[in-house]
DNA sequence: ATTATCTATAGATCTATAGATAATGC
DNA sequence: ATTATCTATAGATCTATAGATAATGC
């Protein structure tokens, strides 16, 4: 007989209540949910929203395909989730910049490192989800506010860094650019993210108008403001 | 009785043999397959590829569900004849720029805003078509060889401008870059064509290090040399 | 005869719900 | 008792095909 105390090793995966899985338990032990949102995050992003079944989502996820509705009352609710959890980490580290005492180019310079870093990070081009034609319609004003709040932060350190007459255009070219690493990733998903965190930066200063000089010092005091500002657990989505 | 001889105006669309609609001749009497590929390009641009249903197409361009496959042969030879007729207008900028004799930065100059200028065009951002996971897929080969084409385009006058060895990461900024006003196209319907051409032509150079000075001086030559290599007719599809 | 449309429909989905079942927890 | 799953299915699609029909063209 084993020992009851004994729970070492790679979490043998605690039995709950409820009927088990035709299919047998989760493989990761983390639970159908996150089983869920991991099968619809890689779906989602290589196929699409609505190409991807309902049934596919719950067969990469080992269940059912009536079991999904047992943790998100539509499809529609896990790309909402999905969607808020990947703008959650960058409105976080916004927020946290907006309120800081450094000059307007280092935070900004901080926020499109950290932006691109998570952008790039993970196995998934997770950020471009917000890409899909579907999260224009109904069912995710939330996410849209959100990401609304990210454009505002872009701006207010924009207008700071170059002066408020020309910044809205200048906000605007600066926060595509640095989404637009997500566009550079569907042809090379290799891509570095501190490497691409780092370089993206410098150039969305260069974008400004900033001289080297002027890059090189925010970059100096940007790299320490950004470790400090970057979200401790961005939302993992390993399949 | 009125003449038969007749024939001015915003013509009166001339009869065609065929059935004729039960609804009613083409109000645009730029005949079917046209009317399809405007309805689509609308409805793909802005609920999706998957999401699109044939009837959808249909119904917005005047004729019975069926009757669309007389004109194709299935769903997606429609998107793949729309994201062909985006895509090969820069192509052949880009062809025609790459046999001219002036300098590459003058010419990548040209080349950015020749292109930021179509994925400006018409009413709909159609070049965000690309963008559809479904694209990714099978059945679009023809679409994304060209596409391929056109980044080895950037990639021949990025090398030219800045050396070749730093050339590939820069090419793919670059390239990405120009693709970005898709992105703030998305948020900013109303940009302006022409300036938006200018202005990322401008910053794509930033971009690669050049100073303002050399950008000026690429603006000067690239713009005539734009004005030269641009297409006559970049398709229309006005709904 | 040719062309472009129509009507009707087969067959394959797809989303979501109803209700049964098999675990654990108290 | 509670929880998480299962099986089964209703009802609404959706794509593509078959074959009829109503024009023009020769």
């Amino acid at each position: 007989m084993t020992s009851s105390i004994v729970r070492q090793g790679a979490t043998p995966a605690p039995r709950r209540p409820g009927r088990p899985r035709a299919d047998g338990a989760s493989p990761t032990g983390r639970g159908t949910e996150s089983d869920l949102l991991s099968a619809a995050a890689r779906l989602f992003c290589t196929v699409g929203y609505t190409a991807t079944s309902t049934r596919a989502i719950a067969d990469a996820a080992g269940v059912r395909q009536a079991s999904m509705y047992h943790w998100f009352g539509t499809k529609s609710a896990i790309l909402q989730r999905l969607l808020l959890d990947s703008v959650e980490p960058s409105l976080e580290s916004a927020r946290l910049l907006l309120a800081r005492p450094e000059a307007p180019a280092v935070r900004l310079w901080a926020l499109a490192r950290l932006d691109v870093e998570l952008l790039c990070s993970g196995d998934l081009n997770i950020g471009a989800l917000y890409l899909l034609p579907e999260v224009a319609g109904e069912g995710f004003e939330a996410f849209r506010e959100h990401r609304e709040q990210l454009r505002a932060a872009y701006g207010e350190l924009v207008s700071g860094a170059v002066g408020s007459d020309a910044g809205h255009d200048a906000a605007a070219v600066v926060l595509t650019f640095v989404e637009s690493v997500i566009l550079r990733r569907r042809d090379e998903p290799e891509l570095d993210a501190a490497q691409a965190g780092q370089r993206y930066a410098d150039l969305a200063l260069r974008l400004l108008g900033l001289d080297d000089d002027a890059v090189a010092r925010a970059r100096e005091a940007g790299s320490a403001l950004a470790d400090e500002a970057r979200p401790k657990k961005p939302v993992d989505r390993q399949n």
